[in-house]
DNA sequence: TGCGAGCATGAAAGCGCTGTCATGGAGGGC
DNA sequence: GCCCTCCATGACAGCGCTTTCATGCTCGCA
């Protein structure tokens, strides 16, 4: 900066004023010294300028993993927002519990951000003690916190409507599928869970527990498990309802194998509206993780800027359900093809428009 | 840090080399500094020193974008990689040609970091003289820069081994379907198609122009439609070499649609090895980008470290064959009782069976 | 013409560290 | 017992900025 100045024949303190764009430099000299960073190719240092101004220029990400749909398009929404802010994005990734621990414990040295953004975590208490007592806004990204900003689908909702479409094809037996997480992290699972209970209470259908089971997201051979479990019940279901579209194609995959026609036998639903869920034609409840990602960084931006300002606004973003191929009334006859079951499906479609 | 100093009766010093872990400090003190920094919740500001060391313990990622199954593996790798190391990582996304444009304008700001990774480019001149007079190490990755340090895998050689697999079946009507990328970024496309040729070339099969076709990743329409030019050719491919996974799932996905068993009168082959290739049963060239993320973090280090040592080392990944059920030899009869029910009505896992 | 207001600019003090150099004390060799 | 060495520690300068305060200038108004 020194070069600069010298060569644009001012001080230090001018360069600085002219770089950061305050008004009282003038119109002569700001030329003066543009043009002379120019020509050195001068660039502030974020850390000089931060040691001084005390703001980092940095916004934390905390993700479980990055190599989920989920977060790259959080991301991918993120990012060129925070750029326009002229904001450095900073990935930590904490696949593990061993990773998980070494985040919460390097968290003060954290100070090197503006503001952190939070996704998909289970906080303990101490770890959400520790996130607040770390001097800059924190944002919970996909689930839902108390008291502090939160951007995040409503699952319980969303998975009720996505029984209800169930229901209202006609069926009665809805297994629900669960991912048990090996990571320590949760992806809203109980509430999806709770959603697709409240629909089976509110149609006065008794809960079985026989009729939700768990696997590996990821994991082809648990899923076939699950779905054997489901299969060798004295009832089995006529519909299935996986907690997210990954899960939800490996049940499609099993039933297929199995020569079970989906849907006319069995119907599935997903979760997520993953690229994958259109490769398979599968009805899902979309949520749109860019949605999230952009809402996230806006409501990061905020109170980065206001400080103190609107400290614990929750935003909820929508989701909405996508009928698709794979659900069906129940018993739909296999052998009139395609035909009645475009009848059948948009006949529901008609019936059913709500989302939410 | 003068907090720390007062508390455990030293100079800052003295905290400073404690908290560094250099030796010329009594055990004694050490534990007495230790214990103070632990109980204020103390660590040093990276800003302030890198402004005195200059090194930023940061490390730039500059990628297309997050939404690939390749960037997630990549990054999922290099992330534990640099957190190991202490560093931080940046990451940069540059989906279209403003991103890309901005990230090359506010280059000389990256001296906010140790090393810069550089994923996916396809570097104008100005853009790798911009890079070279960077002052950082710049890591190529996923591409081949003569002279600089990069980690790629030969897609020439690898094209070529998967090429020669279909005419070991006994192919000699092969198509190459590529893509191009509408974002200026390349997936070596060209160097794969290389290898598609060299392989004829080796059996003595004179290229045919029409067998070339283009299409967009992820856009199933403009799949159907180049499949639609393979099949109305007047001697038609037997077998369909597709550069990537996705776009081979499309073409699948069009071959099943329009009742055109798959690998029974065409064979169809990937490229990558991502998680939906083992969905479609797909067989594919594989390449592991959690591999190539590794290696590159690992040069990245070297770099940081040694300064001027090694500066173009070139670390060349392997790739190899996964033969699954999407080749075979061609004119494989159709009629084999379970193999054909599963593959041709209900889509062995695919999903695809039903046509509309 | 004179004087105060207002504005553009410069000088200088740090921000929180690191690294160099100085200092003092302990230990070893004679 | 004395001197030299070595080691642990402290004082202090300075990294590249921002920001406050001071300064000198121009302008407007009386």
């Amino acid at each position: 900066m020194a070069d600069v100045a010298e060569r644009a024949g001012v001080s230090t303190s001018t360069v600085s004023r002219t770089l950061r764009g305050l008004s009282t430099v003038s119109a002569e000299v700001r030329a003066r010294v543009e043009q002379a960073a120019r020509e050195l190719n001068f660039a502030v240092s974020r850390q000089a300028a931060s040691l001084v101004t005390g703001r980092t220029g940095t916004v934390a990400v905390q993700v479980p993993t990055l190599r989920s749909w989920f977060m790259g398009a959080a991301l991918s929404s993120l990012a060129p927002l925070l750029r326009a802010a002229d904001l450095e994005m900073n990935v930590y990734v904490t696949p593990d519990l061993a990773a998980r621990t070494s985040f919460f414990e390097r968290l003060p040295a954290r100070r090197n951000a503006d503001a952190l953004l939070v996704f998909c975590f289970d906080l303990t208490d101490e770890e959400a003690a520790s996130l607040d007592n770390l001097g800059m806004p924190v944002i919970y990204v996909s689930q839902h916190v108390a008291g502090r900003p939160s951007v995040y689908v409503d699952d319980v909702t969303a998975a009720l409507h996505g029984t209800r479409h169930l229901l209202n094809l006609g069926h009665r037996r809805i297994a629900f599928v669960q991912t048990v997480g090996a990571t320590g992290f949760s992806f809203s699972s109980n509430e999806r869970l709770l959603g697709y209970q409240q629909a089976l209470d509110e149609a006065g259908i008794p809960p079985d527990d026989d009729l939700v089971v768990s696997t590996l997201p990821g994991d082809k051979r648990a899923t076939a498990q699950a779905v054997g479990r489901l299969l060798s019940l004295r009832e089995p279901p006529t519909a299935v309802f996986a907690e997210q579209d990954e899960v939800a194609v490996a049940v499609i995959w099993t039933l297929r194998r199995a020569q079970i026609p989906v849907p006319e036998r069995v119907s599935v639903l997903g979760f997520d509206d993953q690229p994958i869920a259109d490769w398979f034609d599968l009805t899902t409840v979309a949520q749109s993780p860019s949605d999230i990602g952009r809402e996230a960084g806006e409501l990061a931006l905020a109170l980065i800027d206001d400080a103190e300002a609107d400290r614990v606004r929750h935003v909820v973003m929508p989701t909405h359900l996508i009928p698709r191929r794979t659900t069906a009334p129940p018993g739909t006859p296999q052998a009139e093809g395609v035909q009645r079951v475009r009848n059948a499906q948009s006949g529901e479609g008609d019936g059913m428009a709500k989302p939410s």
